[in-house]
DNA sequence: AGTGTAATGTTATATTATAACTATCACTGC
DNA sequence: GCAGTGATAGTTATAATATAACATTACACT
């Protein structure tokens, strides 16, 4: 890897990390461009590509957007939950809800590679009142 | 809800049934084009956006395509699996993972609303031989 | 039939992503 | 040093997915 796409890596998790809120590959293209005028998708795309495959993004599937890793050990296996009103990202580690799930789907003759957990809702600070219970 | 609007809703159920593969809408507008060689992109989102919120279709997110629901009670929640090698793509109810998850997340005050879960992997007919165990 | 509303059709365009090709750079062996 | 080679990055173009905005039609109600 060169520097150029090392560097890109790294301004994409800069921006990505000051910001609980995904990103989608366009606004990063536009915030790049800001400093690296000539910058074209493919570069960003290339470098989401590389900061995904070392855990250090996480891409939302269902909203075409990315945030970065809020964990340090880079688990590939977080649950991603969306707030629906603010748009802020949390990411939660439940290892048992994944090992369920791949038992379940494994009696079934299924061999789980890759989980995907997003859950849509409101989160704590956009909720009503955390009034009793 | 005109007559048109069912018809459409129809044929791309009946289509969706007819295999166990997910659908880009997209390949689902080259389908009904053959007998309506007139309808436009949003003919088809429309329809879409109906059987999904009636749960008789799911989209799956990481694919960007739909999937015909294969329950009758049309949960809301269920666990899409998706074969990386044949393509199919089957749903599997597991209402104690949905439970457990909006459990997990209560507890940091998110309230849940929609899940989504995917998971990649090998089905049985593709997974090698199933061998001891 | 006349009127208002909702559904559908149509056109255009926005958004997301990648294919295909070119240029550059780093390294190797000479 | 420098030609050859392979990997990385740049560039251009376009593919694939999705929706905005507006025009038209159908339908319910009177």
């Amino acid at each position: 890897m060169g520097k150029r796409g090392k560097q890109m890596q790294t301004e994409i998790l800069s921006i990505l990390r000051d910001s609980k809120s995904p990103h989608s590959a366009y606004t990063l293209l536009d915030r790049l461009q800001e400093t690296h005028p000539k910058i074209a998708p493919p570069t960003v795309y290339r470098a989401l590509a590389a900061l995904g495959e070392r855990g250090q993004i996480h891409r939302l599937e269902s909203l075409n957007a990315y945030v970065a890793c809020q964990s340090e050990a880079h688990h590939q296996t977080s649950v991603l939950s969306i707030c629906e009103d603010c748009g802020v990202v949390e990411e939660t580690f439940e290892p048992d809800i994944f090992s369920r799930l791949s038992a379940a789907l494994r009696k079934s003759g299924f061999s789980a590679q890759r989980h995907i957990i997003e859950v849509n809702g409101i989160c704590a600070s956009c909720g009503p009142a955390q009034a009793a219970v």
